[in-house]
DNA sequence: ACAATTTGTGTATAAATTACTATAATAACT
DNA sequence: AGTTATTATAGTAATTTATACACAAATTGT
């Protein structure tokens, strides 16, 4: 029976919406080699955690807290992703929201970033590559609302969500016939948006979603 | 930094298609503990394989041929899964038709057998799991074509390809309305089957799928 | 010849998606 | 206070897609 040892490491992949931007979570790297660049949360998996424990743990770490729903992504096995040692990497997705985060965020150990996904650094090796993949994830888990609502504040004018549609997407949508396809899915809170130019939008919230 | 091992298993699910049921093969386990037992195809993953490699290899040594297209599924990491030592389980999905099945199988070094896979016997470990998860994973490539379209021998009535639809996705089709669907990815192979009872059916092939 | 089985075919209806224009509400600006 | 700019909301017609449904043709077995 063969038996060799393959070093694994989990890579989360954690998105938010802010500013009608699609945007992900970078830690910069503050150990050699590659001192300094941008990367995906990214740790070594123990071999008393799982794959999602590990990402869960990653997470706490950065950004304080993960009351967070991960996803198993993808896989990357390439031998030299890695130039010196093989490492295998398992890439996970998960989704906070913008009000989530401000309320939560504790820890600072970490100078971390939310990069639009679309205006991304040169990250360490095939972070770019593993990011993109998962971006490209996210069009299956669009319909998918108990994982998809928790990108979204707890209210949320209709056009943030068509943003984010389009931004997942990457195509236009009109707004009237997005409108008609998800209003029954979401229902109204009563309030309006402030802030902006224009009229104020009002607030909705997904449907069976109580804050907290 | 963390450093810790563990081990990977590649595990195939390789499916074909036969006398209108979705099958699976499986292998009889050689050795101890669960001798005798059924088990997906597995090798534990080397240093110097890709985890899609690794399965092409099992399934090489498996079947005698490799020329199959395998994709990534889902990662098992359950501390558990199996009870002396940590063991991660990648699946894989793969397919292949069950004329090139007769056509190529040389090796015999295996005791194998295509159970249905609403029909399995008591696997090893999680075997069950992953398999089932496979199955459902399917319904996710059906409509990619130019991979399950391997899964079908070169020509086959419309029929066939109906049934393999049903039995993925789990539903009863109309038998038209099947039609209409796909008439404009196939095209006719001009020829007639043979043998069944009942009026002889057309048979049809992919569109721009030429014999190997 | 007859029964049983399986294939092939068309049409009408419902449902979902798309395209498209006008009006109302509000904020910023003057 | 009035103008301008911005956004939200509402409906309808056209198109596409999905669904429901019944009978004739080719073969096998008896």
């Amino acid at each position: 029976m063969e038996s060799e040892f393959n070093q694994i490491e989990v890579l989360v992949n954690l998105f938010t919406f802010n500013k009608n931007k699609l945007r992900v979570l970078l830690i910069k790297r503050n150990y050699e080699p590659f001192k300094g660049y941008w990367m995906l949360p990214t740790k070594i998996l123990p071999t008393d955690e799982t794959i999602i424990e590990c990402g869960l743990s990653k997470i706490k770490e950065v950004i304080g807290f993960n009351e967070i729903d991960l996803k198993q992504c993808n896989v990357f096995s390439n031998i030299d992703r890695k130039p010196n040692n093989r490492v295998i990497a398992d890439s996970l997705i998960g989704v906070v929201d913008i009000e989530t985060l401000f309320r939560n965020r504790i820890k600072f150990d970490y100078e971390l970033a939310w990069f639009p996904v679309n205006d991304l650094p040169k990250m360490v090796y095939d972070h770019n590559l593993i990011v993109s993949d998962a971006v490209n994830h996210l069009k299956f888990c669009i319909d998918d609302i108990s994982f998809i609502k928790n990108i979204l504040p707890f209210e949320f004018p209709i056009s943030e969500y068509q943003k984010l549609n389009e931004e997942i997407l990457k195509i236009k949508l009109d707004r009237r016939n997005f409108r008609k396809k998800i209003i029954d899915k979401i229902e109204s809170a009563g309030i309006k948006s402030e802030g902006k130019n224009g009229r104020p939008a009002e607030l909705y919230r997904f449907k069976g979603d109580n804050n907290e």
